[in-house]
RNA sequence: GUGGCUGUAGUUCAAUAGGCUAGAGCUCUGGAUUGUGGUUCCAGUGAUUGCGGGUUCGAGCCCCGUCAGCCACCCCA
């Protein structure tokens, strides 16, 4: 290869890439709108401290880290939520409650890369800081489905999978399991789907015994209800939020697309109670979007305590699915092609097309002196609606000819008619 | 970070068992059509077979390295 490649992990957007994103980043700013959500932004890099204090040393693997020329140590964001709970927690009182915040960062994980995972990508974040109800949860996960109706997708393409860290906590306390157990026991629950049935029960075997029952633990985790989860583990506080929060969404009208799934962990340390994640149908992709309760996060960045709530969906994946649903662009360059017919001399259409876009119509015309089959063709190449000719014998007797590209039409209009024409022609 | 698979025009793919000048569709450019696009027909541009080294009389094919992509782990903010 002659040509250099760029970085691994990064993409270019050539216009029809550009256009499916701006399809995206679109539909996700109308939703958020509709949500009633104002848009934020924070610094592409922060103090690496900003992200190593919350999460460990650990977690520096993942960061692209450099110095800037005073020596500090700076990290580009591999994802939001700090530098928003950052700047929540510097204004202090001072910010009206609740917020309702919106963003989409572009952010960079050093990472091996898969299908659906990139190391420069976009999220969109949702985030309610200063409500503890679950009315917020709520609120969020109905604006997650939203946004995916948007793009176009039904209850037949995703689904929303609720889980609650603290409903877990209760459970497995409750059936014997002492609270050091309670994070490894998460990491095999996380990986129950990735791994057999033999080797999952050996895994929760050595996670919790001898203190807990094994047996009584698989029991508990391969319920699909709550109310049955309350049969295996007795009266647990954290149930009833979450059947408040199913309620609250069967009222939004979203039974068909939220369910209870206990097998939804969130790698993230920060949860503190109710976590949903977006899958496929299919289960055949990544993640869509993630989210949950992080009540003590603001208050870790030295803020009032606030409690918060939020998600994450990212670009990468939706891309996916809407190229599978045979997405196409299409998205018109110019209104009006000017099609020149005395072709040597570009001055008719250089003084055409001034006049069209003071109007505010987008037009274009050939930039070579080339025949009119091959203006047509980049017209074409446009998705033009109208062709004008200009500079021919019609021109002579005060008229234009206007062709629709879509049906052939043509009509003769009158010269000084020609920009409230082409208006009307285009509002058609 | 670990393991496996893959890498041929811009793109999708060919190329008997290692054997002459690496082929084709699509795209792109030009022409048929110097005042009319999409369809069709014709022609052309375009590849040091990802890159570097090795084995061989001879490598797209075999070996080593490297880079890139895919998949499974790890991780997933």
């Amino acid at each position: 290869m002659q040509v250099p490649a760029g970085p691994k992990g990064t993409r270019d957007f050539y216009p029809d890439d550009m256009a499916l994103r701006e399809a995206i980043f679109s539909s996700w700013r109308s939703t958020c709108g509709r949500y009633g959500f104002e848009q934020f932004d924070a610094p592409m890099f922060e103090h690496l401290d900003l992200y190593t204090q919350k999460s460990g040393d650990e977690i520096e693997k993942q960061l692209y880290v450099f110095q800037d020329k005073a020596g500090r140590s700076l990290a580009l964001r591999p994802e939001l939520t700090p530098s928003l709970a950052r700047m929540v927690a510097a204004k202090g009182n001072n910010l009206k409650r609740p917020v309702r915040w919106f963003s989409i960062p572009r952010l960079f994980r050093y990472e091996k890369m898969q299908k659906g995972r990139l190391r420069e990508f976009f999220q969109l974040n949702m985030d309610i800081l200063g409500v503890a109800e679950a009315t917020a949860d709520a609120e969020l996960i109905a604006a997650s489905v939203d946004m995916m109706r948007d793009l176009g997708f039904t209850a037949r393409d995703f689904g929303v999978h609720v889980s609650s860290r603290a409903l877990m906590e209760q459970l497995f306390l409750a059936l014997g399991v002492p609270a050091e157990k309670l994070p490894s026991l998460y990491g095999v629950l996380d990986k129950r789907n990735k791994i057999s049935k033999e080797e999952f029960n050996a895994e929760l075997a050595a996670a919790v015994s001898p203190a807990a029952s094994p047996s009584a633990v698989a029991e508990a985790l391969s319920v699909t209800s709550l109310a049955d989860l309350e049969k295996v583990g007795g009266p647990l506080p954290a149930a009833g939020e979450l059947q408040q929060l199913f309620s609250y969404l069967g009222t939004y009208g979203m039974d068909e697309f939220v369910s209870f799934d206990i097998g939804v962990v969130r790698g993230l340390a920060y949860y503190t109670g109710i976590v949903f994640e977006l899958f496929d149908a299919a289960r055949s992709l990544r993640a869509i979007a993630g989210g949950g309760r992080y009540d003590k996060l603001v208050k870790l960045y030295g803020g009032p305590d606030t409690p918060a709530v939020g998600f994450a969906a990212g670009d990468v994946v939706l891309g996916e699915m809407l190229l599978q649903k045979q997405f196409t662009a299409g998205n018109r360059r110019s209104n009006v092609f000017l099609i020149s017919l005395d072709e040597r001399h570009p001055e008719n259409a250089i003084r055409t097309a001034t006049l069209i876009r003071h109007a505010g119509i987008s037009c274009e015309f050939s930039l070579r002196k080339t025949g009119v089959g091959k203006q047509m063709e980049q017209a074409n190449a446009a998705r033009s609606l109208l062709a004008v000719f200009v500079g021919g014998e019609e021109e002579k007797g005060g008229s234009v000819r206007v062709r629709n590209m879509k049906s052939g039409e043509e009509d003769l209009i009158d010269r000084r008619e020609l920009v409230s024409r082409l208006a009307k022609l285009l509002s058609a």
